[in-house]
RNA sequence: GGACAGUUGGGAGAGUGGCCGAAUCCGCUACCUUGGAAAGGUAGUGUAGGGUAACUUACCGAGGGUUCGAAUCCCUCACUGUCCA
Protein backbone atom coordinates (compact mmCIF):
# COMPACT_ATOMS: atom_id res chain seq x y z
CA UNK A 1 0.00 0.00 0.00
CA UNK A 2 1.38 3.65 -0.70
CA UNK A 3 1.73 6.09 2.25
CA UNK A 4 -1.27 8.06 2.41
CA UNK A 5 0.33 10.28 4.46
CA UNK A 6 2.48 10.75 2.06
CA UNK A 7 -0.13 11.30 -0.39
CA UNK A 8 -2.00 14.10 1.37
CA UNK A 9 1.53 15.67 2.53
CA UNK A 10 3.01 15.98 -1.26
CA UNK A 11 -0.10 15.43 -3.39
CA UNK A 12 1.82 16.41 -6.83
CA UNK A 13 4.89 14.56 -6.04
CA UNK A 14 2.81 11.40 -5.53
CA UNK A 15 0.38 11.61 -8.03
CA UNK A 16 3.05 12.23 -10.63
CA UNK A 17 4.33 8.82 -9.46
CA UNK A 18 2.03 6.93 -9.75
CA UNK A 19 0.88 8.71 -13.24
CA UNK A 20 4.36 7.05 -14.15
CA UNK A 21 2.97 4.07 -13.66
CA UNK A 22 -0.03 4.14 -15.38
CA UNK A 23 -2.58 5.26 -12.38
CA UNK A 24 -5.77 7.21 -13.57
CA UNK A 25 -5.40 10.80 -12.01
CA UNK A 26 -9.03 10.68 -11.15
CA UNK A 27 -8.64 7.24 -8.91
CA UNK A 28 -5.54 9.00 -7.23
CA UNK A 29 -7.53 12.38 -6.29
CA UNK A 30 -10.72 10.21 -5.14
CA UNK A 31 -8.01 7.96 -3.25
CA UNK A 32 -6.73 11.82 -1.33
CA UNK A 33 -10.83 12.71 -0.92
CA UNK A 34 -11.78 9.50 0.36
CA UNK A 35 -8.78 9.66 3.15
CA UNK A 36 -9.40 13.22 3.77
CA UNK A 37 -13.76 12.37 4.26
CA UNK A 38 -12.35 9.50 6.54
CA UNK A 39 -10.08 11.98 9.05
CA UNK A 40 -12.98 14.45 9.24
CA UNK A 41 -14.98 11.49 10.21
CA UNK A 42 -12.88 10.24 12.57
CA UNK A 43 -12.30 13.40 14.18
CA UNK A 44 -15.87 14.10 14.95
CA UNK A 45 -16.79 10.73 16.01
CA UNK A 46 -14.03 10.78 18.24
CA UNK A 47 -15.26 14.15 19.64
CA UNK A 48 -18.83 12.45 20.51
CA UNK A 49 -16.82 9.49 21.67
CA UNK A 50 -15.24 11.42 24.70
CA UNK A 51 -18.61 13.13 25.22
CA UNK A 52 -19.57 9.77 25.80
CA UNK A 53 -17.41 8.67 27.72
CA UNK A 54 -17.16 11.62 30.31
CA UNK A 55 -20.89 10.93 30.94
CA UNK A 56 -20.97 7.87 30.90
CA UNK A 57 -18.27 8.02 34.05
CA UNK A 58 -20.07 10.63 35.42
CA UNK A 59 -23.08 8.16 35.44
CA UNK A 60 -20.98 5.75 38.03
CA UNK A 61 -20.33 8.43 40.17
CA UNK A 62 -24.35 9.72 40.37
CA UNK A 63 -25.15 5.81 40.94
CA UNK A 64 -22.92 5.33 43.88
CA UNK A 65 -23.58 8.99 45.62
CA UNK A 66 -27.15 8.04 44.89
CA UNK A 67 -28.01 11.07 42.57
CA UNK A 68 -30.85 11.52 40.41
CA UNK A 69 -29.92 10.27 37.09
CA UNK A 70 -32.18 10.90 34.91
CA UNK A 71 -31.61 14.14 33.31
CA UNK A 72 -28.07 12.92 32.28
CA UNK A 73 -29.26 9.48 30.83
CA UNK A 74 -31.75 12.02 28.40
CA UNK A 75 -28.26 13.66 27.98
CA UNK A 76 -26.89 10.23 27.29
CA UNK A 77 -29.15 8.42 25.23
CA UNK A 78 -29.33 11.83 23.07
CA UNK A 79 -25.81 11.45 22.21
CA UNK A 80 -26.06 7.81 21.58
CA UNK A 81 -28.25 8.26 18.56
CA UNK A 82 -25.98 10.99 17.39
CA UNK A 83 -22.70 8.47 17.79
CA UNK A 84 -24.09 5.71 15.84
CA UNK A 85 -25.14 8.31 12.61
CA UNK A 86 -21.34 9.10 12.86
CA UNK A 87 -19.91 6.07 13.61
CA UNK A 88 -21.81 4.67 10.37
CA UNK A 89 -20.50 7.47 8.12
CA UNK A 90 -16.64 6.90 9.74
CA UNK A 91 -17.06 3.09 8.38
CA UNK A 92 -18.04 3.55 5.50
CA UNK A 93 -15.22 5.93 4.37
CA UNK A 94 -13.15 3.61 5.95
CA UNK A 95 -14.03 0.68 3.58
CA UNK A 96 -14.30 2.88 0.54
CA UNK A 97 -10.62 4.53 1.74
CA UNK A 98 -9.30 0.98 2.13
CA UNK A 99 -11.15 -0.51 -1.50
CA UNK A 100 -9.53 2.22 -3.29
CA UNK A 101 -6.09 1.68 -1.46
CA UNK A 102 -5.60 -2.00 -1.30
CA UNK A 103 -5.76 -2.02 -5.77
CA UNK A 104 -3.11 0.82 -5.76
CA UNK A 105 0.30 -0.32 -7.15
CA UNK A 106 3.48 0.94 -5.49
CA UNK A 107 5.15 3.47 -6.96
CA UNK A 108 8.19 3.14 -9.65
CA UNK A 109 12.14 3.96 -8.12
CA UNK A 110 12.86 7.24 -9.60
CA UNK A 111 15.80 5.44 -11.63
CA UNK A 112 13.17 3.06 -13.04
CA UNK A 113 12.83 4.11 -17.04
CA UNK A 114 9.76 5.21 -18.23
CA UNK A 115 7.92 2.77 -20.91
CA UNK A 116 4.70 1.10 -21.71
CA UNK A 117 5.66 -2.70 -21.86
CA UNK A 118 8.79 -5.23 -22.24
CA UNK A 119 9.86 -3.11 -25.16
CA UNK A 120 11.41 -0.66 -23.78
CA UNK A 121 13.00 -2.72 -20.95
CA UNK A 122 16.85 -2.28 -20.75
CA UNK A 123 19.90 -4.35 -20.65
CA UNK A 124 22.08 -4.02 -18.06
CA UNK A 125 24.51 -6.54 -19.12
CA UNK A 126 25.12 -10.18 -20.80
CA UNK A 127 26.61 -12.69 -19.25
CA UNK A 128 28.30 -15.88 -21.06
CA UNK A 129 28.65 -15.60 -24.56
CA UNK A 130 25.84 -18.46 -26.46
CA UNK A 131 27.29 -21.15 -27.87
CA UNK A 132 27.93 -21.69 -31.76
CA UNK A 133 25.84 -24.70 -32.80
CA UNK A 134 27.20 -26.71 -35.92
CA UNK A 135 23.66 -28.24 -36.27
CA UNK A 136 20.20 -26.51 -36.07
CA UNK A 137 19.34 -26.34 -32.43
CA UNK A 138 16.15 -27.92 -31.29
CA UNK A 139 13.26 -26.87 -28.89
CA UNK A 140 13.16 -28.26 -25.74
CA UNK A 141 10.16 -30.08 -25.64
CA UNK A 142 11.82 -32.00 -28.92
CA UNK A 143 14.95 -33.10 -26.69
CA UNK A 144 12.23 -33.82 -23.45
CA UNK A 145 10.41 -36.21 -25.88
CA UNK A 146 13.30 -38.16 -27.65
CA UNK A 147 15.02 -38.31 -23.92
CA UNK A 148 12.13 -39.31 -22.27
CA UNK A 149 12.42 -36.78 -19.71
CA UNK A 150 9.13 -34.88 -19.68
CA UNK A 151 5.51 -35.86 -20.75
CA UNK A 152 3.48 -33.33 -21.58
CA UNK A 153 0.22 -35.74 -22.81
CA UNK A 154 0.03 -37.06 -19.44
CA UNK A 155 0.06 -34.50 -17.80
CA UNK A 156 -3.07 -33.16 -19.23
CA UNK A 157 -4.44 -36.88 -18.95
CA UNK A 158 -3.84 -36.50 -14.87
CA UNK A 159 -4.88 -32.69 -14.95
CA UNK A 160 -5.25 -30.37 -17.93
CA UNK A 161 -3.86 -28.40 -20.12
CA UNK A 162 -0.12 -26.81 -19.00
CA UNK A 163 0.94 -29.60 -16.73
CA UNK A 164 3.48 -32.45 -17.23
CA UNK A 165 4.97 -35.36 -15.66
CA UNK A 166 8.88 -35.78 -15.95
CA UNK A 167 10.44 -39.26 -15.60
CA UNK A 168 13.98 -40.68 -14.79
CA UNK A 169 16.85 -37.71 -15.65
CA UNK A 170 14.05 -35.30 -16.32
CA UNK A 171 13.08 -35.57 -12.78
CA UNK A 172 15.97 -36.80 -10.86
CA UNK A 173 17.26 -33.36 -12.45
CA UNK A 174 14.68 -31.11 -11.38
CA UNK A 175 15.85 -32.10 -7.89
CA UNK A 176 19.22 -31.98 -8.68
CA UNK A 177 18.29 -28.43 -9.53
CA UNK A 178 16.62 -27.76 -6.10
CA UNK A 179 19.03 -29.27 -4.26
CA UNK A 180 21.89 -27.34 -6.41
CA UNK A 181 20.29 -23.91 -5.80
CA UNK A 182 19.03 -24.53 -2.49
CA UNK A 183 22.60 -24.84 -1.48
CA UNK A 184 23.93 -22.39 -3.41
CA UNK A 185 21.30 -19.53 -1.77
CA UNK A 186 22.64 -20.56 2.14
CA UNK A 187 26.22 -20.23 0.59
CA UNK A 188 25.26 -16.38 0.12
CA UNK A 189 23.55 -16.31 3.38
CA UNK A 190 20.11 -17.65 2.94
CA UNK A 191 18.38 -19.77 5.95
CA UNK A 192 16.62 -22.29 4.29
CA UNK A 193 12.67 -22.48 5.53
CA UNK A 194 9.99 -25.02 3.98
CA UNK A 195 6.43 -23.38 4.22
CA UNK A 196 2.62 -24.12 3.78
CA UNK A 197 1.69 -24.37 -0.10
CA UNK A 198 -1.72 -23.13 0.68
CA UNK A 199 -1.85 -19.45 2.45
CA UNK A 200 -4.99 -17.27 3.13
CA UNK A 201 -6.94 -14.24 2.10
CA UNK A 202 -4.90 -12.22 4.36
CA UNK A 203 -1.43 -13.70 3.42
CA UNK A 204 -2.15 -12.63 -0.29
CA UNK A 205 -3.50 -9.21 0.27
CA UNK A 206 0.19 -8.57 2.72
CA UNK A 207 2.10 -9.25 -0.57
CA UNK A 208 -0.14 -7.57 -2.96
CA UNK A 209 -1.48 -10.55 -5.20
CA UNK A 210 -5.25 -9.47 -3.60
CA UNK A 211 -7.67 -8.34 -3.82
CA UNK A 212 -6.65 -7.09 -7.35
CA UNK A 213 -5.34 -10.50 -9.15
CA UNK A 214 -7.66 -12.88 -7.76
CA UNK A 215 -8.71 -14.54 -11.23
CA UNK A 216 -4.69 -15.88 -11.13
CA UNK A 217 -4.90 -17.96 -8.33
CA UNK A 218 -6.16 -21.50 -7.35
CA UNK A 219 -9.22 -21.00 -4.77
CA UNK A 220 -10.19 -23.94 -2.65
CA UNK A 221 -13.91 -24.42 -2.73
CA UNK A 222 -14.99 -24.31 0.26
CA UNK A 223 -11.98 -22.48 2.09
CA UNK A 224 -10.59 -19.01 2.12
CA UNK A 225 -7.63 -20.66 0.87
CA UNK A 226 -5.12 -19.99 -2.12
CA UNK A 227 -2.87 -22.24 -3.73
CA UNK A 228 0.52 -20.33 -3.56
CA UNK A 229 1.33 -18.80 -6.95
CA UNK A 230 5.46 -18.15 -5.43
CA UNK A 231 7.21 -19.12 -2.23
CA UNK A 232 7.27 -15.13 -1.76
CA UNK A 233 4.07 -14.88 -0.69
CA UNK A 234 4.23 -17.34 3.14
CA UNK A 235 7.89 -16.40 3.30
CA UNK A 236 6.84 -12.69 3.48
CA UNK A 237 3.97 -13.33 5.13
CA UNK A 238 6.07 -14.97 8.44
CA UNK A 239 6.73 -11.43 9.87
CA UNK A 240 3.47 -9.94 9.37
CA UNK A 241 2.04 -7.71 12.01
CA UNK A 242 5.02 -8.24 13.58
CA UNK A 243 7.76 -5.60 15.15
CA UNK A 244 11.37 -7.05 15.05
CA UNK A 245 14.32 -5.61 16.60
CA UNK A 246 17.00 -4.09 14.24
CA UNK A 247 19.41 -6.82 14.97
CA UNK A 248 17.44 -9.35 13.49
CA UNK A 249 17.59 -7.73 10.15
CA UNK A 250 18.27 -8.43 7.67
CA UNK A 251 15.97 -11.65 7.70
CA UNK A 252 17.34 -13.59 4.33
CA UNK A 253 15.47 -16.30 3.65
CA UNK A 254 14.98 -19.40 0.93
CA UNK A 255 12.46 -21.59 0.01
CA UNK A 256 11.50 -23.95 -2.78
CA UNK A 257 7.68 -24.43 -3.16
CA UNK A 258 5.67 -25.56 -6.22
CA UNK A 259 3.68 -22.40 -7.23
CA UNK A 260 0.33 -22.34 -8.71
CA UNK A 261 -0.85 -19.85 -11.34
CA UNK A 262 -4.12 -19.85 -13.11
CA UNK A 263 -2.57 -17.90 -16.30
CA UNK A 264 -5.38 -16.39 -16.64
CA UNK A 265 -4.77 -13.77 -19.59
CA UNK A 266 -1.76 -16.40 -20.95
CA UNK A 267 -4.74 -18.33 -23.38
CA UNK A 268 -2.54 -18.75 -26.46
CA UNK A 269 1.27 -18.00 -25.15
CA UNK A 270 3.51 -20.50 -24.67
CA UNK A 271 1.41 -23.37 -24.96
CA UNK A 272 4.07 -25.68 -25.96
CA UNK A 273 6.67 -27.10 -23.54
CA UNK A 274 7.05 -26.31 -19.94
CA UNK A 275 7.89 -22.50 -20.42
CA UNK A 276 4.35 -21.01 -18.78
CA UNK A 277 2.68 -24.56 -16.56
CA UNK A 278 0.27 -24.13 -14.28
CA UNK A 279 2.18 -26.10 -11.43
CA UNK A 280 6.07 -25.47 -10.95
CA UNK A 281 8.91 -25.72 -9.14
CA UNK A 282 10.93 -22.61 -7.97
CA UNK A 283 13.31 -21.68 -4.94
CA UNK A 284 12.89 -18.39 -3.99
CA UNK A 285 14.64 -15.86 -2.16
CA UNK A 286 12.95 -13.67 0.42
CA UNK A 287 14.60 -10.76 2.63
CA UNK A 288 13.17 -8.70 5.12
CA UNK A 289 15.94 -5.60 4.93
CA UNK A 290 16.65 -2.47 7.19
CA UNK A 291 15.44 0.27 4.67
CA UNK A 292 18.68 1.98 4.37
CA UNK A 293 19.96 -1.35 2.78
CA UNK A 294 17.45 -2.89 0.81
CA UNK A 295 19.57 -1.80 -2.48
CA UNK A 296 22.71 -3.31 -0.91
CA UNK A 297 20.59 -6.52 -0.72
CA UNK A 298 19.25 -6.18 -4.13
CA UNK A 299 22.19 -6.32 -5.92
CA UNK A 300 23.16 -9.21 -3.99
CA UNK A 301 19.70 -10.85 -4.99
CA UNK A 302 20.25 -10.42 -8.13
CA UNK A 303 23.47 -11.63 -8.04
CA UNK A 304 23.10 -14.48 -6.46
CA UNK A 305 20.53 -15.62 -9.13
CA UNK A 306 22.94 -14.68 -12.03
CA UNK A 307 25.46 -16.71 -10.32
CA UNK A 308 23.82 -19.80 -10.25
CA UNK A 309 23.16 -19.79 -13.95
CA UNK A 310 26.94 -19.06 -13.94
CA UNK A 311 27.66 -21.77 -11.99
CA UNK A 312 25.29 -23.91 -14.30
CA UNK A 313 27.02 -22.38 -17.47
CA UNK A 314 23.70 -20.85 -18.73
CA UNK A 315 23.92 -17.37 -20.90
CA UNK A 316 22.20 -15.01 -19.56
CA UNK A 317 21.39 -11.32 -19.49
CA UNK A 318 20.02 -8.79 -17.11
CA UNK A 319 17.37 -6.47 -17.61
CA UNK A 320 15.64 -3.71 -15.78
CA UNK A 321 11.99 -3.36 -16.21
CA UNK A 322 10.36 0.05 -17.16
CA UNK A 323 7.62 1.51 -15.67
CA UNK A 324 4.83 -0.43 -17.60
CA UNK A 325 6.48 -3.83 -17.17
CA UNK A 326 6.67 -3.38 -13.60
CA UNK A 327 4.66 -6.02 -11.16
CA UNK A 328 2.02 -4.20 -8.91
CA UNK A 329 4.05 -4.63 -5.77
CA UNK A 330 7.46 -3.54 -7.29
CA UNK A 331 9.09 -0.78 -6.89
CA UNK A 332 12.02 -1.89 -9.12
CA UNK A 333 12.54 -5.16 -10.92
CA UNK A 334 15.44 -6.44 -12.46
CA UNK A 335 14.39 -9.79 -14.53
CA UNK A 336 17.24 -12.36 -15.53
CA UNK A 337 16.95 -13.93 -18.98
CA UNK A 338 18.53 -17.28 -19.95
CA UNK A 339 19.30 -17.86 -23.58
CA UNK A 340 17.58 -20.74 -25.27
CA UNK A 341 18.93 -21.39 -28.83
CA UNK A 342 16.16 -23.68 -29.78
CA UNK A 343 13.84 -20.78 -29.44
CA UNK A 344 16.68 -18.58 -30.58
CA UNK A 345 15.94 -16.08 -27.83
CA UNK A 346 16.75 -15.01 -24.36
CA UNK A 347 13.44 -15.92 -21.84
CA UNK A 348 12.69 -14.47 -17.92
CA UNK A 349 14.15 -17.20 -15.71
CA UNK A 350 14.06 -14.90 -12.66
CA UNK A 351 12.41 -11.89 -11.32
CA UNK A 352 14.02 -9.82 -8.73
CA UNK A 353 11.94 -7.20 -7.19
CA UNK A 354 12.24 -4.54 -4.27
CA UNK A 355 9.08 -3.67 -3.10
CA UNK A 356 10.82 -1.39 -0.06
CA UNK A 357 7.70 -0.18 2.29
CA UNK A 358 4.95 -1.55 0.28
CA UNK A 359 4.49 -4.82 1.28
CA UNK A 360 5.04 -4.14 4.86
CA UNK A 361 2.57 -1.73 4.86
CA UNK A 362 0.03 -3.86 4.11
CA UNK A 363 0.89 -6.87 6.06
CA UNK A 364 2.35 -4.45 9.29
CA UNK A 365 5.89 -6.09 9.33
CA UNK A 366 8.13 -3.54 11.30
CA UNK A 367 11.12 -3.15 12.92
CA UNK A 368 12.67 -1.21 16.24
CA UNK A 369 13.93 1.96 14.72
CA UNK A 370 15.46 3.45 17.88
CA UNK A 371 12.38 4.44 19.80
CA UNK A 372 9.97 4.48 17.33
CA UNK A 373 8.88 1.46 14.62
CA UNK A 374 9.06 1.92 11.09
CA UNK A 375 8.34 -0.15 7.44
CA UNK A 376 10.62 -2.72 7.08
CA UNK A 377 11.77 -3.14 3.13
CA UNK A 378 10.52 -6.68 1.86
CA UNK A 379 12.92 -7.82 -1.38
CA UNK A 380 11.79 -10.90 -3.20
CA UNK A 381 13.42 -13.22 -6.25
CA UNK A 382 13.52 -16.33 -8.08
CA UNK A 383 16.70 -18.18 -7.57
CA UNK A 384 15.55 -19.72 -9.53
CA UNK A 385 12.66 -21.57 -11.68
CA UNK A 386 13.34 -24.51 -11.73
CA UNK A 387 11.46 -25.80 -15.37
CA UNK A 388 12.66 -23.34 -17.34
CA UNK A 389 15.98 -23.60 -15.86
CA UNK A 390 15.71 -27.33 -16.73
CA UNK A 391 14.55 -26.64 -20.44
CA UNK A 392 17.68 -23.95 -20.66
CA UNK A 393 20.08 -26.76 -19.53
CA UNK A 394 18.30 -29.23 -22.25
CA UNK A 395 18.37 -26.30 -25.43
CA UNK A 396 22.11 -24.98 -23.99
CA UNK A 397 23.63 -28.47 -23.60
CA UNK A 398 22.02 -30.31 -26.38
CA UNK A 399 23.98 -32.72 -28.84
CA UNK A 400 23.81 -33.01 -32.31
CA UNK A 401 22.31 -36.71 -31.66
CA UNK A 402 19.81 -34.94 -29.32
CA UNK A 403 21.21 -36.03 -25.84
CA UNK A 404 21.92 -33.69 -23.51
CA UNK A 405 25.23 -33.35 -21.53
CA UNK A 406 25.11 -32.66 -17.57
CA UNK A 407 26.46 -29.40 -16.04
CA UNK A 408 29.42 -29.84 -14.12
CA UNK A 409 28.13 -28.61 -10.67
CA UNK A 410 24.71 -30.99 -10.94
CA UNK A 411 26.78 -33.51 -10.86
CA UNK A 412 27.43 -34.75 -7.84
CA UNK A 413 23.89 -33.82 -7.12
CA UNK A 414 23.11 -36.82 -9.22
CA UNK A 415 25.84 -39.07 -7.93
CA UNK A 416 27.72 -38.88 -10.97
C1' G B 1 -17.71 -35.55 13.51
C1' G B 2 -19.00 -34.97 19.21
C1' A B 3 -17.91 -33.10 24.48
C1' C B 4 -15.39 -29.94 27.64
C1' A B 5 -11.62 -26.16 28.62
C1' G B 6 -9.03 -22.08 27.00
C1' U B 7 -7.28 -17.47 23.81
C1' U B 8 -5.31 -10.84 28.15
C1' G B 9 0.84 -6.42 27.09
C1' G B 10 8.02 -9.08 25.11
C1' G B 11 7.08 -13.80 28.44
C1' A B 12 4.35 -15.85 32.73
C1' G B 13 -0.26 -14.58 34.81
C1' A B 14 -4.47 -11.83 37.69
C1' G B 15 -8.81 -9.53 36.51
C1' U B 16 -17.24 -11.53 36.33
C1' G B 17 -20.06 -4.62 34.63
C1' G B 18 -17.68 1.79 36.08
C1' C B 19 -11.89 3.50 40.32
C1' C B 20 -8.98 -1.46 34.11
C1' G B 21 -5.02 -0.02 28.76
C1' A B 22 -5.26 -3.48 32.54
C1' A B 23 -2.49 -6.03 39.27
C1' U B 24 1.83 -8.93 40.17
C1' C B 25 6.24 -11.46 38.68
C1' C B 26 10.05 -11.99 34.97
C1' G B 27 12.46 -9.53 31.14
C1' C B 28 14.17 -4.90 28.99
C1' U B 29 15.94 0.53 29.37
C1' A B 30 17.80 4.68 32.24
C1' C B 31 19.52 6.49 36.73
C1' C B 32 21.30 5.85 41.95
C1' U B 33 24.65 2.80 44.76
C1' U B 34 30.10 0.47 43.57
C1' G B 35 37.07 0.96 42.34
C1' G B 36 34.31 -2.30 38.79
C1' A B 37 30.50 -5.91 38.76
C1' A B 38 26.62 -8.58 41.26
C1' A B 39 22.87 -7.70 44.68
C1' G B 40 19.68 -3.73 46.07
C1' G B 41 16.93 0.91 45.19
C1' U B 42 14.21 4.50 41.94
C1' A B 43 11.86 5.63 37.45
C1' G B 44 10.32 4.07 32.79
C1' U B 45 8.78 0.22 29.40
C1' G B 46 2.37 -2.41 24.19
C1' U B 47 0.25 -0.88 19.20
C1' A B 48 -2.21 2.44 15.90
C1' G B 49 -4.68 7.21 14.91
C1' G B 50 -5.82 12.65 15.94
C1' G B 51 -3.79 17.27 18.36
C1' U B 52 1.67 22.57 18.70
C1' A B 53 0.40 20.85 23.45
C1' A B 54 -2.62 19.63 27.55
C1' C B 55 -4.94 15.71 26.04
C1' U B 56 -7.88 12.29 23.39
C1' U B 57 -9.85 7.79 20.37
C1' A B 58 -9.42 2.62 19.31
C1' C B 59 -7.39 -2.23 20.45
C1' C B 60 -7.73 -7.86 26.15
C1' G B 61 -8.39 -14.11 19.39
C1' A B 62 -12.13 -11.98 15.17
C1' G B 63 -17.01 -10.11 14.16
C1' G B 64 -21.78 -8.81 16.03
C1' G B 65 -25.22 -7.84 20.31
C1' U B 66 -27.04 -6.19 25.42
C1' U B 67 -25.93 -1.67 28.51
C1' C B 68 -25.47 5.19 30.07
C1' G B 69 -20.91 2.12 30.55
C1' A B 70 -17.96 -4.44 28.49
C1' A B 71 -11.43 -7.63 29.03
C1' U B 72 -15.77 -8.95 32.21
C1' C B 73 -22.68 -10.68 30.13
C1' C B 74 -24.99 -12.93 25.30
C1' C B 75 -24.44 -14.82 20.03
C1' U B 76 -21.48 -16.41 15.71
C1' C B 77 -16.79 -17.73 13.86
C1' A B 78 -11.50 -18.94 14.05
C1' C B 79 -7.60 -21.06 16.57
C1' U B 80 -5.25 -23.98 20.74
C1' G B 81 -5.55 -27.93 24.32
C1' U B 82 -7.79 -32.39 26.50
C1' C B 83 -11.11 -36.39 26.06
C1' C B 84 -14.56 -39.39 23.01
C1' A B 85 -16.05 -41.68 18.16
Amino acid sequence: MIDLKLLQKDFETMSSKLIRKGVDLELIEKLREKSQELKKAKASFETLQALQNSMSKEFGTYKREGKDISELKRRVDANKVVISEALEIQRNADLELETIAMSIPNIPDDDVAHGADESDNEELKKVLTPREFSFTPKEHWELAEQNGWIDFERGVKLATSRFSVSFGMGARLERALINFMLDFNRSRGFAEVSVPALVNRTALEGTGQLPKFEDDLYKMQDLDLFLIPTAEVPLTNLFQDEILASEELPVKMTAYTSCFRKEAGAAGRDTRGMIRQHQFHKVELVTISHPDKSDEIFSEMVECASDILTALELPHRLVSLCTGDLGFSAAKTIDLEVWLPGQNTYREISSVSNTREFQARRAKIRFKDGKKNSMVHTLNGSALAVGRTLVAIMENNQQEDGSITIPEVLKPYLGM
